[in-house]
DNA sequence: CGCGACGTTGATTTGCCTCAACGATTGTGG
DNA sequence: CCACAATCGTTGAGGCAAATCAACGTCGCG
């Protein structure tokens, strides 16, 4: 199975021994997932954290009326779960789809355990990746709150230019919180003044 | 000085030596806050990671009507800063404002990776702290997503009533993203729902 | 006391939603 | 390989949630 996409993820933050190496990727489930297949789901308990090696996920909620609302998105290289029901045990409070096929690194929430215990330095690791995380969070949120829909829109193309033409726009909609009518008449909008 | 706080706050997570303690203290600068003061300027440096040690703060942006946008806030026990700021080295994207006269302990990014380099078990601190604001975050987006102003004002009372009759009211509106106008209203109907 | 910030209320406006309909793809089973 | 359904992106009419603008009483504080 191949390991070097994650290993380089990895190398951007730590440095690992051939034996350390070993260790992690005994710890690492590979998988291929199906187009449209959720790894994970709602109110189910989400025990792994997920790299993804090839494809694209979303990441879901469901609003009072059924719609739903996309929390994130993770392409090649990216890692994704539901923080905090990995975390803290709980049942999930959304959906991670596949929206192509794809094909992702797992790893258990006891393995990661495990691997903080044996090899400390992924304490730093993943201080790295929670840290930007909450960067980006933090960041969607200020947008949020500062900007209404159109400069919303125009903020998500420039800074995630890769997900043109490989998400649905209905979702890129969801991602802004508004209904892919709006954004229709928002991409008119700017179509023609520009 | 006293800096049983927030040794208290590191001890949830790990536990120190007696020499640690005095080279983690070492690093820390104890700063008594007035009411209104900032601690963290937009478009400054930010420079420290801040523990509140008493008091109360708010970090909040403008958008382009000049209105202030509450990003979070933070009590007694919590740590506050413009993260993206502090971690990267790039200028504050927010203020961050003392609501009380507050007491509060400074770690510098510098004393910071000096604190990695030499006891790496506060990498595993610092990853807990994250991952804990990544959580918070991440609920809070899915939140605003899913709920609209009502609803997410209930859940605000609800997840945080130790800010209630402590931060004013058109501070709780620019957090749930309403004109204090509005908040006004929704109040106004809950009071006469329940 | 008097000023300024706060919380509230009401009238009007607006950003965005809902509902409905349509052509263009995409996918799928026969 | 076609027929059909399903999904997508779009447009338009009408409606609603929340913003804006304006005004007023209250209260803490200098």
């Amino acid at each position: 199975m191949d390991y070097s996409g994650i290993l380089n993820n990895v190398a951007k933050h730590i440095s690992l021994s051939k034996g350390e190496i070993e260790f992690f990727t005994s710890l690492l489930a590979a998988r291929q997932v199906a187009k449209g297949e959720l790894i994970v789901e709602e109110a189910q308990r989400c025990t792994y954290i997920n790299y993804v090696n090839t494809g694209a996920f979303r990441a879901y909620a469901f609003d009072r009326h059924g719609s739903e609302n996309t929390i994130m998105f993770a392409i090649e290289d990216w890692w994704i779960t539901d923080i905090h029901g990995f975390v803290k045990g709980k049942p999930a409070m959304m959906n991670v789809e596949a929206i192509e096929e794809s094909s992702i690194r797992q790893l258990h929430i006891d393995g990661l355990e495990r691997l903080y215990d044996k090899v400390p330095k992924f304490e730093r690791f993943f201080r790295i990746l929670m840290q930007n995380s909450y960067i980006r969070e933090q960041l969607r949120i200020k947008d949020n709150l500062t900007t209404q829909a159109e400069e919303r829109y125009r903020l998500f193309i420039n800074k995630y230019p890769q997900f043109i033409n490989r998400v649905p726009l209905k979702q890129v909609a969801s991602y802004l919180g508004v209904t892919p009518q709006f954004l229709s008449v928002i991409r008119n909008r700017l179509a023609k003044g520009s």
